[in-house]
DNA sequence: ATGCCTTACGTTATACGTAATTATT
DNA sequence: AATAATTACGTATAACGTAAGGCAT
C-alpha cells in the first residue's frame, strides 16, 4: 500500500531537486529516502526517475506523479479541516430574528434546553430569515408573521409590546401609555440591530436615538445614566432589579409584534419541545 | 501524518457495522485496529465515533469522513493506473498513415532505431490523421499530400506504385503494365485496411476481392495458391523470395501515390532522422 | 453468558541510521 | 577530491498480538 509519506517525499524531492537535499529537509538520511521511494515506484509499478548512478532525476512520469500527488495531499489536508468545520456545524445552533428580544429568549432556552450545544444568533428581514432557514444557514427563525411553506412548520411564539422605560421624574412616567413623538427631540438610548422596531425609530426621526450596538455597555449607560430607554414586556426580566425606570407603553401601531417560530419539517420535535 | 491504511480501515468499518468485525477482514487483532482508529481521530482533530463502552458507532461527522476517505483512496489508485498509461503513452510511438505499405515501412524504421519504445500504427484519411497529429494522439503522421499548417512540419517520404502479382502462367503477365478493368471478373487477394488504395478497388467492383485482414494469412495465401494479389515497388523486400509471381505495374492514376511524413514542430529532429 | 470495546504489557517487524561501495563530475 | 546514490548490516521505534478488564445486551 502506498503511503502518504512517500507522496511527501516524492513531492520534497522534486523541490531540491537531489534525494540527499530532500532527505535533509525532511530530517530522514539519504539511504532511508532512497530506500522509500524504491518501494514507491515498486508500489505504483512505473519507475519515477531516470537513475545515472550518482543522480536521479525525476522523469516525466514522476513529474506528472508529483503533480498529482500535490492533488492528493491537498485533499488530505482538506479533510481534517472539512470535518472539524462540519463537527463545529452539527453542534451549532443558529437561529435568526427580526427581533432581539425575543431572540435572546429563544437563544436562552436553547442554551438550557441544549447546553452541549454552540447557540448563534443574527437579526434579519422576513424574506432574507425564510431563505436562510430553507438554505440550510438557521436552524429555527422568528418572524413577525405565520409562515405558510411547503416543509416550514410555524407556530406563535410570544408577543412583544415596546416601551420607554423613563426616570421616575420625567414628566411623562406616570402615563399609562405614550407616543414615541411625544418625546420631542429628547436622547433615547438604542439598539443598532433593531429588528423590527427599527420602523418606529424611521417614523420619529425627531428624536436623538444614541445608538449602541453592545448590549452590555448600553445596559452599564442605563444603569449609570437617567436616561430614557426601550424596553419591553420581555425584557422585564433581565432589566426588572437593576433599573430605576417606569415602563411605559408605547401607544404606536409599530411598538407592538407578534412573533412566530419556525422550522424546516424535519426539525418538527425540537420545535413542539420550544412551543 | 495520516496513512492511508487508517482510511481504508474506517470505511472497513463503516462496511462490517463494528471494530471486530472489521478487524478480521482486515486481518487484525481488535485492540490494534481500536487504536489506530483512536489514532486517526486524534490526527483529525475530531470524534468519529459515539463510543459506548462496548459499542462504537459512526457518528455524523464519521459519515461525512468516511464519504471523503473513499473518495482520496479513489484517487490513489487512480494514481496507479494513471501513471502506468502514461508510461505507456510515453514509451509508444503511435503513427497514422493513409497507406499500408508504407506505413509498415515507416514503422521498421522506428523499431530498429528505438528498439525500446514500442510501435504502434493505424489507417486513416487525410483530414483525421492531420488533426490526430495536432491532438497528440499520433507521433508521425504519412500523408497523401504535402501538409501546410502552423506547427507542423511535412517532408517527402516515399512513391509507391501498385502493381499486381501474377503468377507466371497467367496470360497477362508479360505485359508491363496493365489496367486493373483488364483482369475482368477474376479473383485477386486484397487487404481489408487498404488506405488510399481502397478508391482503386472501389472503381473497379467487378473483381471478385478475397478481402483478408491478416497480413500473415494474407503471406500464406500467396504462397499456398496462384491467385493474383496487390503488390508494390514497397512490398518487393518483403516477398521477393517467396513468391512465385510476376509484378505487373497498375496504369491506373489511383495507383501511384506519393507519400509525406509530418511530424509536430516540437518533433522536428525526430523527423529529420527519418527523412 | 456472550459480544464488543478498551487498557496493559511483552514481542516482533519494519524502517531507520551508520558505514562501506561505486560512480560521476 | 568531492558529491551523490546505492547496498549491507545492526539497531530502535512503532505497531502488533496476547491477555486481562469492564460494560451492555
Amino acid at each position: 500500500m502506498i503511503e502518504l509519506v512517500q507522496l511527501q517525499q516524492l513531492i520534497a524531492v522534486s523541490e531540491h531537486g537531489t534525494i540527499s537535499t530532500a532527505a535533509d529537509s525532511l530530517h530522514l538520511s539519504q539511504p532511508a529516502l532512497t530506500r522509500s521511494l524504491q518501494r514507491l515506484e515498486k508500489e505504483l509499478g512505473v519507475a519515477l526517475f531516470d537513475r545515472k548512478r550518482n543522480r536521479a532525476v525525476l522523469n516525466r512520469v514522476g513529474e506528472m506523479a508529483v503533480a498529482r500527488a500535490k492533488g492528493i495531499l491537498d485533499s488530505v489536508d482538506e479533510l481534517a479541516v472539512e470535518l472539524r468545520a462540519y463537527e463545529a456545524r452539527l453542534s451549532t445552533i443558529v437561529i435568526g430574528s427580526c427581533g432581539p428580544a425575543c431572540m435572546w429568549d429563544l437563544a436562552a432556552e436553547l442554551g438550557e434546553r441544549y447546553p452541549e450545544k454552540t447557540i448563534a444568533s443574527e437579526l434579519g428581514e422576513n424574506d432574507a430569515l425564510i431563505k436562510g432557514l430553507e438554505r440550510g444557514r438557521y436552524r429555527l427563525i422568528l418572524t413577525e408573521r405565520p409562515v405558510e411553506k411547503p416543509g416550514i412548520l410555524c407556530r406563535k411564539y410570544n408577543e412583544e409590546q415596546l416601551c420607554v422605560a423613563l426616570p421616575p421624574e420625567h414628566p411623562l412616567s406616570g402615563r399609562a401609555s405614550i407616543r414615541l413623538a411625544e418625546l420631542g427631540e429628547e436622547s433615547i438610548l438604542s439598539y443598532k440591530d433593531f429588528g423590527v422596531w427599527q420602523r418606529l425609530v424611521d417614523k420619529n426621526p425627531k428624536l436623538h436615538y444614541l445608538v449602541q450596538s453592545d448590549r452590555g455597555v448600553l445596559a452599564e449607560l442605563v444603569r449609570a445614566s437617567s436616561l430614557p430607554c426601550f424596553s419591553s414586556n420581555l425584557t422585564v426580566f433581565r432589566f426588572r432589579t437593576a433599573v430605576n425606570r417606569v415602563r411605559v407603553p408605547l401607544a404606536d401601531e409599530e411598538a407592538f409584534a407578534t412573533f412566530y417560530l419556525c422550522a424546516r419539517e424535519t426539525d418538527r420535535t425540537l420545535l413542539q419541545q420550544l412551543c
